[in-house]
DNA sequence: TTTCTGACA
DNA sequence: TGTCAGGA
């Protein structure tokens, strides 16, 4: 149960999102103007991407290549619900997402993908994730 | 330095 | 979508 609240506990700024999918932030915001993902604001009104945002863009990503639009990705994910405090709802759609992406995957991928960068900003990258490999 | 919104080629 | 401006 506390995975859920991990997943949905944002934490990544754009810059991070930007570098685990592959999308410019240009595409991100965008993405978010027509709400197929709705990333939590705090501090100075900076998106913080959750887990499960984070996937959803990869969804997102997926069905553009796909050569579907935005109209038609906003049909097939469901409606995004944002509520902080309340637990998460288990939609067909995130069980559909298990299928494809476990966690393990996920978070291999993101070990991978953040490892592979500069030995300076490697720490404070691994210092956001480190709460996820508790 | 990074991210944000708005706007235009 | 890319990119620049002007702020926070």
């Amino acid at each position: 149960m506390s995975n859920e609240i991990r997943r949905n506990m944002a934490l990544f700024p754009i810059g991070i999102v930007m570098k685990l999918t592959d999308l410019t932030a240009r595409q991100i915001r965008y993405y978010e103007q027509h709400e197929l993902v709705i990333p939590a604001r705090t501090d100075g009104n900076q998106r913080l991407f959750s887990f499960n945002d984070v996937e959803r863009l990869l969804e997102i990503k997926a069905l553009i290549e796909k050569g579907v639009n935005i109209a038609g990705i906003k049909q097939m994910l469901k409606p995004v619900n944002r509520d902080s405090e309340e637990a998460t709802v288990i939609t067909e759609q995130t069980q559909a997402k298990r299928r494809e992406l476990s966690d393990a995957q996920l978070h291999r991928m993101l070990k991978q993908q953040l490892t592979e960068r500069r030995p300076g900003q490697v720490s404070l990258i691994q210092g956001e994730l480190s709460r996820f490999f508790q």
